[in-house]
DNA sequence: GCCAACGTTGGC
DNA sequence: GCCAACGTTGGC
């Protein structure tokens, strides 16, 4: 099982959004470079990731799952470009921020610091369990 | 609001 | 296939 990170800004659609969302989740769309792609089409059914506030907020807020694997992504004209569905399982109950990760050591190498611009990220196990711990899960 | 980092586009 | 120009992201 992987581990991963969504980025997404909360002005755009934010974690209250995907709790909305509900059960039946939503599509992560939008995706177009080829790295975050790759993570996409790397997922497999029930695997978790983080959900990151970028801009404004800056922290990982809530855990999510995947609900349905890659899939072409309708709003990409090209049709080079997909998807998957995502749905909320549960907030962190103190987000942890990104200065709080980037205060860690062992966070050092996690690609949300090395390469922040990347939308669609790995986790590694290690990383995975530091920043729920640190998030009060 | 600025700007560095990075990806993409398109001319050659 | 290279690379300069340009656009976008996202932290600060």
């Amino acid at each position: 099982m992987a581990y991963w990170l969504y980025k997404s800004e909360p002005s755009v659609w934010s974690w209250d959004d995907q709790v909305a969302a509900g059960e039946a989740g939503t599509f992560w769309s939008g995706v177009r470079n080829h790295v975050a792609k790759k993570n996409l089409e790397a997922m497999r059914l029930g695997e978790q990731g983080f959900f990151y506030h970028s801009n404004d907020g800056r922290a990982v807020v809530g855990v999510v799952e995947v609900i349905r694997t890659y899939y072409p992504d309708h709003t990409d004209a090209s049709g080079r470009f997909g998807m998957v569905d995502i749905r909320a399982v549960a907030p962190l109950p103190a987000p942890v921020s990104l200065e709080a990760i980037k205060a860690e050591p062992a966070l050092r190498a996690m690609v949300l610091v090395a390469n922040s611009r990347l939308s669609v990220q790995p986790v590694t196990d290690a990383e995975w369990a530091l920043v729920r711990r640190m998030g009060g899960l």
